[in-house]
DNA sequence: ACTATTATTGAAAATGGTTTTCATTATCAA
DNA sequence: TTGATAATGAAAACCATTTTCAATAATAGT
């Protein structure tokens, strides 16, 4: 569709050649393809994503990529119970959204971000870390957070 | 193995009746499993264990089983990455547990529950729940919080 | 640049937890 | 007891995700 520029040497380059990891074509194009969305999307759409600039990527490849980047900590994958799992790029490494979470609805399914109330949760998540790690002897890296309900448009369906 | 006593109306009971389903003996013998365990148990381990005091019930009916009670908000359906959901008895319905969440570790699966904080995540949580439901017009009806990170033992085996 | 090493890839096949199908059975209200 | 229909179980289907394996491409050393 649209020219591909790749010319400047990006902030993952390091990052993966510091662990013994090559930086491959599809790697690069399915992160390009994380950084420019706000969706959560699912190892099938960033495929069909991919294959417009590079067809020939596979979906075992997509695959493997965002096993290894949620292994590396780059992204994150969410399960809001479609049945497919879903990525995001860490919030450090995505350039519109800051840190948020997730409200899903059970029927739809449909997802919605918010970042209100954050930055209390996340004093109370640190404390709550910092004790638990010590109590559990468990080195937290990540946590999850998500609200489960009815969104407005499938309330009014049922009535 | 030992006998089962299903004299006393049980609790879900009018749970059922009151929605038109109705109570028949595989479901009181899966509740009756799940009311029983501090685990999390996967359908395969359900199935098992029901298996041994009423050897006809099948896989399948175990599935739509949780699959009722999860709608029905009487149990929590888990993802804790090792590939199959897990299920437990909603806090309301657990005899021992109380309100909990989890610690999750991503190299063994492992799942420790705590209990430390609750309280003050759970004021928080239900500031941040009225905030939303306001805000996105989304009624909240469960959340969801986990840590992951890694055990001590299986910081100890990489080194 | 050239080469050797080995990480990575892609196509196809396999996996395996979960769902569907459908004929049979069991529950509950009348 | 009976009729309506919810629930069941066995087998087959589903389908997202993994595995396999031979071919390819990225990096370090020269």
């Amino acid at each position: 569709m649209q020219k591909r520029c790749r010319q400047g040497q990006s902030w993952w380059q390091p990052k993966f050649q510091g662990r013994g990891y090559r930086m491959t074509v599809p790697r690069q194009v399915i992160l390009e393809v994380l950084s420019g969305t706000e969706k959560h999307l699912s190892a099938e759409d960033i495929y069909l994503a991919v294959q417009k600039s590079y067809p020939h990527v596979g979906l075992t490849t997509v695959y493997r990529t965002l096993e290894l980047l949620a292994d590396m900590g780059v992204l994150f994958k969410f399960d809001f119970g479609d049945r497919r799992a879903r990525y995001e790029l860490a919030e450090e490494f995505q350039v519109k959204k800051g840190h948020h979470h997730h409200l899903v609805c059970t029927r739809c399914k449909r997802v919605i971000d918010y970042t209100e109330f954050i930055d209390q949760e996340k004093e109370l998540l640190e404390k709550t870390e910092r004790g638990l790690m010590e109590k559990y002897d468990f080195s937290i890296e990540k946590h999850l957070i998500q609200f489960y309900g009815t969104c407005g448009k499938c309330r009014k369906k049922t009535v």
